[in-house]
DNA sequence: TTTATTTTTGAATGAACGTTCAAAATGTTA
DNA sequence: TAACATTTTGAACGTTCATTCAAAAATAAA
């Protein structure tokens, strides 16, 4: 009996350099093209490994998505407080929109992009997004209740947002962690 | 001396009906079958009339833009305070949202799909938000000092922002007039 | 070295894309 | 009615799209 011949690429690179073309041009905007040049791919192997530009775009994205909520942990583990990490987290995201190849979030362009094409991404990234809310009020219950947790958990939510998409507009506020703690105050300490 | 064939089209609602198809499905994700269906032109006709699928894009988009300050301007005058008209407009975004054809923004959606395709667009839209936000800073300057106007101007924008894409999500708030009020609690009249 | 199995190759495919333009139709003026 | 400027028509164009698959290469056990 043999043995088969053995990839020569990684699984996980090429993922990570789909998504990274797939979050800046959004998946209408990508082409095969684009994907087998980023992931140095020839057609016939991606196809075999992925099945269709969809079913690498599906996997890219959940990818991103526990990407995203095992970073969020492991900061707010690593700050003094839960609001500390939160408010890093907040400050953060004012400081990645400064990069020149500044591109969002994967998940919101996804859904603002796909949701009239495809019923089933819509959900998908729905419940991304709620758990990272949930994820988000568990972390608060350690300190509110669990009503207040859920109440600042919807209102984090709604400011992440508007914070991804705020930071396309060129102008940054002065003192972005005042600004910060004016729509949340409830993030200040000490 | 002889006069022209008149056009058989009204160029206004066939702009219309452009914005509507973009605004859904986006720049990529719209053919110029689906624009020739929507708009019951023939190719000829509207390449003559716009020059391109990205010309009639950039005149839709600038349509939808001026058309967003006039509602504005439109519902605060008909309030009976700057404050209630703003809170009505954040309120009439919640209430938007739950439409079961719900697009969110048509100026966010381009802003996130072709920033990465074409700097001039980004540069336009930033130019259209800083002109809202502006709207929004003049109004409340009618109440509040420059430096709190424009300081509320921008958390106005960031909830406008994120509110747009919190909608999305399936679950609204059970009492949203105590949603907006807990983010910015200046809103609150009386 | 031969055999068995898997992976890679990359030219080729048909469909869909945005766009063009010569010819026909339209409506007004002379 | 004839002359005309303008608009509409829609088949056809070349390009790019996502995808396929028979043949070649690669690997390791027999």
């Amino acid at each position: 009996m043999s043995v088969m011949a053995i990839k020569k690429f990684d699984v996980d690179v090429v993922l990570e350099q789909a998504i990274n073309t797939f979050w800046q041009y959004g998946y209408h905007g990508t082409s095969m093209q684009q994907l087998l040049q980023a992931t140095g791919l020839r057609p016939g192997s991606l196809y075999r490994e992925f099945e269709s530009k969809e079913g690498l775009y599906l996997l890219a994205l959940s990818r991103y998505a526990a990407d995203t909520i095992t970073t969020v942990n492991t900061r707010i583990q690593g700050s003094s407080s839960v609001l500390d990490g939160i408010k890093s987290i907040l400050l953060d995201l004012f400081e990645e929109a400064k990069a020149k190849d500044y591109c969002g979030c994967f998940l919101v362009k996804t859904q603002l992009e796909l949701s009239a094409h495809n019923e089933s991404i819509l959900t998908n990234v729905s419940e991304e997004f709620a758990k990272i809310e949930a994820n988000y009020c568990a972390n608060l219950n350690t300190i509110f209740s669990p009503e207040i947790s859920a109440q600042y958990a919807k209102q984090l939510m709604l400011v992440i947002f508007g914070i991804r998409v705020y930071s396309y507009q060129s102008e940054q506020p002065a003192d972005i962690e005042e600004f910060i703690l004016s729509i949340l105050p409830w993030l200040k300490t000490a």
